[in-house]
DNA sequence: TATGAATGAGTATTCATTCAT
DNA sequence: CATGAATGAATACTCATTCAT
């Protein structure tokens, strides 16, 4: 009988193989034939495991995306009050403290802003969404334990967007020096209108 | 002398002519060949005026952003009280009212994310800056108009971003329902707070 | 010895297995692959039953021709006169009426135009002679029976070839409105001078 | 000023030159690095002349079969009897005369047969009208000088689709002995029941 | 100064065949 | 015997850039 070979797990070992020259040099550099060395494959098995280009970037985006943030979710459930969680939010992707995160995130937004009818755009959605649901609930929370007023829950689309926006600021300009600070200023000063007194 | 002044009169011109290829394509399928036989020269021409295509690219989006920009600004300073002014602002973004200028920031926004070492990068800047130096100005306003509470200034970096982020959350999602909806609740949630009773 | 048989058996079943991907999509698109699934076995397996893809290929063309000449020789076999027969004879391939063997005998002489050193040509050469036997032996048949004059017999090859040509005409041009009509004038107006008054 | 090119003329350069290589290989091995290389330009080259491959490959059938056709006709006018022209118009496939004109007309069919869907189909439908059309015209002057008989041009088809039976026959099969006998004596046999006496 | 003809490096994708299991 | 995973040579086509005129 001949080797099975688990599918999913192949996908899986290809497109993590390709890490680091994704952290490298982005998406745009990414060639097939890169992408088969690097995995240490022949061109032609790529195909076996991926209907085509668009669908071996999807898959290492993918990955890439669920495992961090899987981590990030994790790492902020750990903190204690929402402003600090919405906080520690906001520093995942300003400071420079994982700059490949922030690679992954701006590669990942500009295939979707270039590529809009692909695949790619259904998982911003459901990202989006669940980073969304995530400020929601937080936001509930500290309502509920009584830090928040009850009309905060109006602000969680606009905390999240904000977050993005600032996100792509940090990208597309030079304007850097003071982010972090930046961004810890518009949420205390939001908080300070939110919070009960 | 002249011939300077030449210069910076054709580039600009072979920029605009490939205005209506740009909101109908896209920069992907803006090929040099295309651009000279718009513009009604030749192919060798257009190195005679542009570095490389970066440079034309550049110009083309410069153009095109500055003639928007322009407009914008001009419509919103005709409007009364900072609330409206800042919706409006936002509106031009989010709802379909003016599909080209969508088109553009978002070709400007991605072109950006992917070759952050262009001068593209550069005008990132000075537009972002200038978009929140009309944010901060107008909050000024409406705060020596007493409209606005001291520390609403605070809020103009945030203002913004929360701008940005909205777009783009609504060029690269399918969560396109309320959008408009959206954000104008948070801008009516942040001014009930901010406003003066 | 139960083995060759089996070999030749299962030569037989992977060939006629591909029946409808090749009346589908003809010889061009038919893969080694597609061909494994369609016979429900392996891929390394067809390589123990043909020595590669002109063979297999071979096996194909060669069975589903063998299939259809015993249909259509058994069908002529039931006409009464000369000019009958060998007008049913043409109406296989000028009607719509068996599009498939239309597109088997196309296949087949088109493979063997571009590889004329295959066994594919020894295969023509046998179905030609058969085909041309055939007309030799009603021709023979109606002089027998007093249909027809004794120096018809001249005109067997001729006949046969004329079938061919236009069959190559009815694949190869536009000029298709009255072929059935042209051909059928055609033998009319030879059998006029043939057929004993 | 820059230079001014020919397109047609290079277009019928570049075809011509690929005339060996088709002669020797056929279709099937013309690449269009080959092609490139025979006709001394860049592969980039090709494209500025041919819109892809099918069209490179028209327009090489095309200058081979217009050059050939004008010889053939200019040849067979200058004979004297119908019998004797249309034996001539049967040699110039059958023989081994010119091998080069079999090969062209053998290339030509099994591409036709192969794209049913391309120009090449018009361009087959016109050259078979052409034949035919010859054909007609002869056996009218035939009928014209009282050499045949007025029934004579019912014939006409049918004479060019023996020959193009023949033809092909004798390209996809071992049957080559007495070829050009065969298609002598049919035309023989045809004329003798033709001829007026 | 203006041009457009020429270019070739670069890329995604296919598929017959092999061979370790 | 049977398999299907792995392969890589082969191919059409694109396009920014150059340079002779």
């Amino acid at each position: 009988m001949a080797i099975i070979v688990d599918k999913v797990q192949k996908r899986r070992d290809i497109a993590l193989s390709c890490k680091e020259i994704f952290f490298q040099n982005g998406i745009n550099d990414l060639t097939i034939s890169q992408i088969a060395k690097t995995a240490g494959v022949g061109k032609g098995t790529i195909y076996e495991y991926f209907k085509n280009k668009e669908d071996i970037i999807f898959e290492i985006v993918n990955r890439l995306i669920q495992e961090r943030n899987a981590q990030m979710f994790e790492e902020m459930a750990a903190l204690e009050s929402t402003k600090e969680k919405i906080k520690r939010f906001s520093r995942f992707f300003y400071c420079e403290e994982d700059i490949e995160l922030r690679q992954l995130y701006k590669e990942f937004i500009s295939i979707s802003l270039v590529q809009p009818d692909s695949e790619m755009m259904a998982m911003q959605s459901r990202i989006t969404k669940d980073y969304f649901t995530w400020f929601e609930s937080i936001i509930d929370e500290g309502i509920a334990k009584g830090e928040l007023r009850a009309d905060a829950k109006e602000f969680a689309c606009g905390m999240f967007s904000v977050g993005e926006g600032m996100f792509i600021k940090s990208c597309v300009t030079d304007i850097i020096e003071d982010l972090q600070k930046e961004i810890d200023q518009f949420y205390d000063a939001l908080f300070a209108l939110l919070e009960v007194k």
